[in-house]
RNA sequence: GGGGCAGUGGCGGAAUGGCAGACGCAACGGACUUAAAAUCCGUCGGUAGUAGUACCGUGUGGGUUCGACUCCCACCUGCCCUACCA
């Protein structure tokens, strides 16, 4: 290579703030709504502004502009947009801790990610950016719970919750996590408490959240999804008990009705006070304080021994009209079906249990087929499998694949339940008792009762002068003046409500705001919706699974019955990235000292190398341990990039026709898989792939091939493939080899398949399947011509050792295998 | 206990019925340099051999196939989710 120092060195921090000016000043990236080009709209999920990029940041937004990018250049009108997830606890909690406003202290950090996503050198459209503690956009969150109040799909009731006794607040289920039930956010242990929430309606939609056949996402995230909505089928049955109560179960097992032999209720359930007897009411109350206070304590294991305590109840099995005993057990959650079931020894591991241990019956209603004959008192475990029903009265000898339905049509006859689909998902907890959220927007009248605050009233501003100190009540309520106001009824004295929403909330309908995030008549203009919905390609981390996801695809669904939204999905497609992780191959953490900075990275590097390290150096989906050295390759590599396209080449050599051919076909071939590449997310291979080219393109300058049309060619179409991955060097070596600004406005190019196309192939030849010879043969070749130059190899010749080939195997363009 | 994902050189990965290890990192040898950095050239799965080459090799065991990293069955290991779900 001759003389560096005769052109000017690569300096990204030279290049990169100067682009980044200019298309910020050109409005290079604007997305407006244009009837004559296709629309795209590219969505990552909104950050939660904690006051760092963090390097996963970077990792779900960069490859995700680089599609979007790509899209753009495709010819669709692409609409990439950024926001902030802006209210939440982690704000409180630093209020709290360092007497910050949460809302000075949000705002701050907001404006530190501004800067560190503008130098990442995305495309985003900062026009459409929306942050939900905003006034103007928290009024339309609270506009939608107000038509979801309206329409019923918002309510009240008391309920058992789980409780942060450290953030002093509500959680959802799905944000207790882990065996000994903690806080995701504090990994305090939560407890159980009685409060009058507010929920949503989700599991009006569980059945259709079910069906994913009009979308793209991932299979991991279907199979999520459908194991936390957990569908099964049985029947629903009435057991009356002997003080004329009705208590119903649930079971997916109506064929073992005639082996109940007794029932268990859990622990809360409400007529428990009424069946239990007098001689058995200590025993049945202490049991019940005991497992309220074990939410107090740790949560055990499944597989702990059961315990359980005699009602001195009885109920009726309404099959047979046994007398069964009706007994309380901690196994049995109020929480899900209708807290109470009816108890198959026989045929429940769990049942059975239970009942050996307080010497219950047992008794065997089910005989499946291939095993001995069922006897109870030789059982060491529940048979849980199917089979002909025994012993069961008239439908005695009912065979198993019958079973389930003949026991479920007899139940309906008779009158005593129906067929029944349970779901495990549950109405979404949205209450919050903390400050910094979206209030939820109820007066509470003592004459009226709950109504919603008038739509002309919009929004129920946050108060700033509040108190944090969390007593496990809202602050709001402890603030002087705020809550009180006036009935809009009955105009009489009256209380706001104090709860704050879940953030899930907001962040449900964040993707409508962005269409116009300063509208004031509506949450988005019908106009923009109509353009830009639904989202086409939407990425982000896979965490959201059952949570986010779920929530937004509900609001969707929910939304559309309400007439606000169309289509019944919000995002076509979902591809979710993986996680960096730490050089130590531990998650990133800052007690770890492991975490990785993008803003040094970026002051050593410059952005475009930490975007190709990263859309390079894993596959995406899977995510990978950082490397700080593996980072070079992708600064060498655009150095090298830098000076094999501005450096004149040394001598006069002339490039050889035949070298020219091959670098055409070389160019055109990456540019077929560089396009594929992107459609499938395969960021790591678009990368290898340019840096193949390179190569290539090195060893056909160092031919001669510098200048000539086809090495024109070659870089014009380098430059737009590099474009989307690395937008800061593409565009200056697209002005400093003589194209007009911009590149990011030129089309993406065709491939030319002629140039593509090979004309010699490497032809494998084998023997029982195993690498012989490799022959040079011309693409088009004969069948018969490939076989027989196979045949004539000198090495297959002496494999063979004079054997008479059985067999002769021919993939054209592939290989020959010989079979001996 | 249930479900999911993954297992390929020292490392990240490529190939997804047909040349295993593309591309990059690290390492080693060399050139340039007073020296270093940068850059360039070369080697780089294992065993045997000067070499041509041969044998082995994609977590383990089996199967399907002319041919398996790739498809099927069972298992092992790691990670993630979920959990007395009636």
């Amino acid at each position: 290579m001759s003389d560096p120092t005769s052109i000017p060195m690569y300096k990204p921090d030279q290049i990169e703030p100067k682009w980044q000016k200019k298309w910020a000043d050109d409005g290079l990236y604007h997305a407006d709504i244009d009837p004559n080009q296709p629309k795209f709209y590219a969505l990552t999920m909104l950050p939660y502004p904690s006051g760092d990029l963090h390097i996963g940041h970077w990792y779900a937004m960069c490859p995700s502009d680089a599609r979007a990018r790509f899209k753009r250049m495709q010819g669709y009108n692409v609409m990439f947009p950024m926001g902030f997830d802006a209210f939440g606890l982690p704000a409180e909690n630093a209020a709290i801790q360092r007497g910050i406003h949460p809302r000075k202290w949000t705002m701050r950090n907001i404006e530190v990610m501004r800067r560190q996503l503008r130098s990442m050198g995305t495309m985003i459209d900062w026009r459409r950016e929306a942050v939900s503690a905003d006034p103007s956009y928290y009024r339309w969150t609270q506009w939608f719970f107000i038509q979801f109040y309206k329409h019923n799909l918002a309510y009240q009731k008391e309920a058992p919750v789980d409780f942060c006794p450290h953030d002093n607040t509500t959680l959802a289920r799905e944000q207790v996590q882990g065996e000994d039930r903690h806080c995701e956010r504090c990994k305090t242990p939560v407890i159980k408490k009685n409060l009058v929430q507010w929920f949503f309606r989700t599991t009006n939609y569980a059945e259709e959240l079910l069906d994913f056949s009009t979308i793209d996402w991932p299979e991991q995230v279907q199979t999520l999804q459908t194991n936390w909505i957990n569908r099964s089928e049985g029947a629903s049955v009435i057991f009356k008990t002997e003080t004329g109560d009705e208590i119903e179960v649930f079971t997916t097992r109506p064929d073992t009705l005639w082996g109940a032999t007794f029932m268990v209720l859990a622990p809360e359930h409400p007529l428990v006070k009424k069946i239990t007897t007098i001689n058995q009411a200590d025993a049945v109350a202490a049991y019940q304080a005991q497992a309220e206070r074990m939410g107090d304590i740790q949560r055990e294991t499944a597989d702990r021994e059961k315990t359980g305590v005699f009602t001195g109840g009885y109920a009726i099995n309404p099959v047979n009209g046994e007398r069964i005993p009706i007994w309380i057990a901690d196994y049995v959650m109020m929480s899900y079906g209708t807290g109470a079931i009816m108890a198959v020894p026989a045929h429940d591991q769990r049942d059975f249990e239970f009942a050996r241990k307080f010497d219950l019956p047992i008794v065997v209603v089910i005989q499946p087929p291939d095993e001995e004959p069922l006897v109870s008192a030789e059982m060491e475990a529940a048979v849980p499998a199917a089979g002909e029903m025994v012993n069961s009265g008239p439908l005695t000898g009912t065979p198993g694949e019958e079973a389930f339905r003949q026991a479920t049509a007899y139940i309906e006859e008779k009158g005593v339940g129906k067929y029944a689909v349970n779901y495990r998902l549950r109405d979404w907890l949205i209450s919050r008792q903390r400050y910094w959220g979206a209030p939820i927007p109820i007066i509470h009248c003592p004459e009226c009762g709950a109504l919603p605050v008038p739509e002309a009233d919009l929004p129920v501003e946050l108060p700033d002068d509040v108190e944090w100190l969390p007593t496990g009540e809202s602050p709001l309520k402890l603030h002087p003046t705020w809550r009180f106001t006036r009935c809009p009824q009955c105009g009489g004295e009256a209380e706001r409500e104090t709860d704050t929403m879940d953030t899930f909330v907001c962040s449900s309908w964040y993707h409508l705001r962005y269409l116009s995030p300063d509208y004031d008549q509506y949450p988005f203009d019908p106009q923009e919706y109509d353009y830009w919905m639904p989202v086409d390609t939407y990425t982000g981390g896979i965490e959201h699974a059952t949570m986010h996801l779920i929530y937004t695809r509900f609001f969707h669904k929910a939304c559309r019955d309400l007439g606000i939204t169309k289509g019944d999905e919000p995002m076509l497609q979902l591809r979710n990235q993986g996680m960096v992780l730490g050089e130590d191959h531990e998650k990133m953490s800052k007690s770890r000292g492991n975490v990785i900075s993008p803003d040094d990275l970026v002051a050593e590097y410059g952005a475009d190398t930490v975007r190709a390290y990263l859309m390079f150096f894993a596959r995406w989906e899977l995510g990978a341990p950082w490397n700080s050295s593996g980072i070079e390759g992708s600064i060498r590599w655009l150095r090298k990039v830098w000076f094999t396209f501005l450096e004149p080449p040394e001598g006069e050599r002339l490039a050889k026709e035949a070298d020219l051919v091959k670098l055409r076909r070389k160019v055109h071939q990456t540019l077929q898989a560089v396009t594929s590449d992107f459609e499938s997310f395969s960021f790591n291979t678009i990368v290898s792939g340019l840096m193949e080219l390179l190569n290539e393109m090195a060893q056909a300058k160092a031919a001669g091939a510098f200048g000539t049309e086809a090495w024109k060619e070659a870089e014009g179409l380098y430059l737009r493939m590099l474009a989307p991955v690395c937008p800061h060097i593409a565009e200056e070596l697209w002005t400093r080899t003589g194209h007009d600004y911009s590149i990011h406005n030129q089309p993406w190019p065709e491939v030319d398949q002629e140039a593509a196309k090979e004309d010699q192939i490497t032809l494998i030849v084998q023997v029982n399947g195993k690498l012989r010879d490799r022959l040079t043969v011309p693409v088009n070749i004969s069948e018969e011509e490939a076989k027989t130059a196979a045949l004539l190899s000198e090495n297959i010749q002496s494999h063979l050792a004079g054997k008479t080939p059985k067999k002769v195997i021919y993939v054209p363009g592939r290989l020959v295998n010989i079979v001996v």
